[in-house]
DNA sequence: TCTGGGGTCCTAGGACCC
DNA sequence: TCTGGGGTCCTAGGACCC
């Protein structure tokens, strides 16, 4: 159908930034307390549980991301370590400004988290000397506008961006701004061959553990590996990695986010909880976030999911991790009829034995019909019998997946079949094929 | 005593269809 | 003993990212 939703574009004259604010959560703390810079610091996460932004004094110490704060207290007291409970509010507002700030330098730009933009610089360029004078500048701009420090890495794919913006802020003769485009072969190879696997974007523990078992080690013995070996052993997106490694762009741009396919919201308890009222009540409040998240990005849901587990570093206690999805028979953003469904969902998997550590619940957004979808379902139905009609289900195809299609060609019923289907487990009779679509021959 | 909260994509395997 | 072939769609789970 879609010929080209597996092959991978790529063009040998692309060239990414990587721009990555340095320590975000802590940098963003320092922003607004100057008097921390310099001071070795955490922020914590929720519960003030563990680490999840360490100041560069911290890093050294050899505090890893996510250590629980308990464990570090010793290790604190004795360098003087200070706590920060987070904001992500003031973290998204600060990201905010930072990718705005970066937008006056080019428009192709993708927000990928909170504190880290690629950029598509090769039309900018011709503005100034080289990459380096760019890179410089759009470091500095950032600081004098939002008080922050970033990094920037530049390559020929969004990988080697990646790479690239490692290197830049592991390394201080790069003076933050490091490009790997502009490198001589040789000490790209040296500081690749100086780098380990698992630092490449993609490359995880589970995998990285593998690789060095085959003995490829670094960056580039990964380089050097087969990438058709590569996808048999670790599938295509490995395979895709090592093209990018070599500066064939496999991974492009994303300047609009697509739209989510689901939307999570939970918590941790501070403390274990084993009423059904009380996790009630905190469901209650995911439930409102998550409907929250769903109206701001203007689709409905067709299924909702509770779920509640117990704390599984407690290994000594009975462990229960319960889940049940509920299928709406009309997709709805409204917090009343989905935080009733979650209370009946909680109702099921509830068990009155267990401390539950965790409560949440997930908006499963397949099935659903956001704004953009539906003018495509509408140009189907206007344009009616014409070449239009293959046209606009294969735009849809494209944008959407097949999912869209069937409630394209079966009609308004389709979300609540689909999850009728997938409640009980069956797979559809109702898909329309492309040779049964009504209209087109 | 105390251990985050989001997300994505891919694959394997089963059910089902003709 | 033999036991089609080609395909779709779903779920669960694994791996990854920040």
């Amino acid at each position: 159908m879609n010929l080209h939703s597996q092959t991978t574009s790529s063009s040998s004259n692309s060239l990414f930034a990587l721009v990555d604010v340095n320590n975000f959560y802590v940098s963003c703390e320092r922003v607004f307390q100057p008097k921390l810079e310099d001071v070795p610091m955490v922020v914590l996460s929720n519960n003030d549980g563990c680490a999840v932004a360490r100041s560069a004094e911290v890093k050294a110490l050899g505090v890893k991301m996510g250590t629980p704060w308990f464990q570090m207290k010793d290790l604190a007291k004795k360098h003087g370590i200070l706590a920060q409970s987070s904001n992500y509010t003031l973290y998204g507002d600060m990201s905010s400004r930072v990718v705005q700030v970066l937008r006056t330098f080019t428009p192709n730009l993708e927000a990928y988290s909170i504190d880290e933009s690629f950029l598509q610089i090769e039309t900018v360029l011709k503005q100034y000397q080289d990459t380096i004078e760019l890179g410089q500048k759009i470091k500095q701009q950032v600081k004098d506008t939002t008080g922050l420090p970033v990094c920037v890495g530049i390559g020929a794919s969004k990988t080697l961006a990646k790479l690239a913006n490692h290197l830049a802020k592991k390394h201080k003769q790069f003076a933050g701004v490091c490009d790997v485009n502009a490198m001589a072969k040789e000490e790209l190879y040296q500081w690749m061959s100086e780098t380990e696997v698992g630092e490449v974007w993609g490359v995880g523990k589970q995998i990285a553990k593998k690789l060095k078992a085959q003995n490829i080690q670094s960056v580039f013995d990964l380089l050097q590996a087969s990438p058709q070996a590569m996808r048999q052993q670790f599938g295509v997106v490995m395979e895709r990695l090592c093209y990018e490694l070599r500066g064939t762009s496999c991974l492009q741009l994303e300047e609009v986010a697509p739209a989510k396919q689901q939307i999570i919201a939970s918590r941790s308890f501070g403390k274990p909880v084993t009423s059904q009222a009380e996790l009630a009540q905190s469901v209650a409040t995911h439930v409102a976030r998550a409907a929250e998240k769903l109206r701001a990005q203007n689709s409905t849901t067709g299924a909702l999911t509770v779920f509640i587990q117990t704390n599984p570093f407690k290994q000594n206690e009975p462990q229960h991790h319960q889940s049940v999805t509920i299928p709406l028979a009309d997709p709805t953003d409204n917090t009343l009829t989905l935080t009733n469904a979650a209370l009946a969902g909680l109702k099921q998997i509830y068990q009155a034995s267990f401390r539950y550590k965790k409560a949440g619940v997930i908006l499963n957004l397949i099935g659903d019909k956001p704004t953009a979808q539906q003018s495509l379902f509408d140009d189907i139905e206007t344009k009616g019998k014409s070449a239009h009609l293959m046209k606009a289900v294969d735009e849809i195809n494209t944008r959407f997946g097949n999912a869209a299609i069937r409630s394209a060609a079966s009609g308004t019923n389709s979300t609540k079949q689909e999850w009728q289907m997938r409640s009980n487990n069956r797979s559809p009779n109702y898909t329309t094929r492309w040779d049964e679509l009504p209209v087109a021959r």
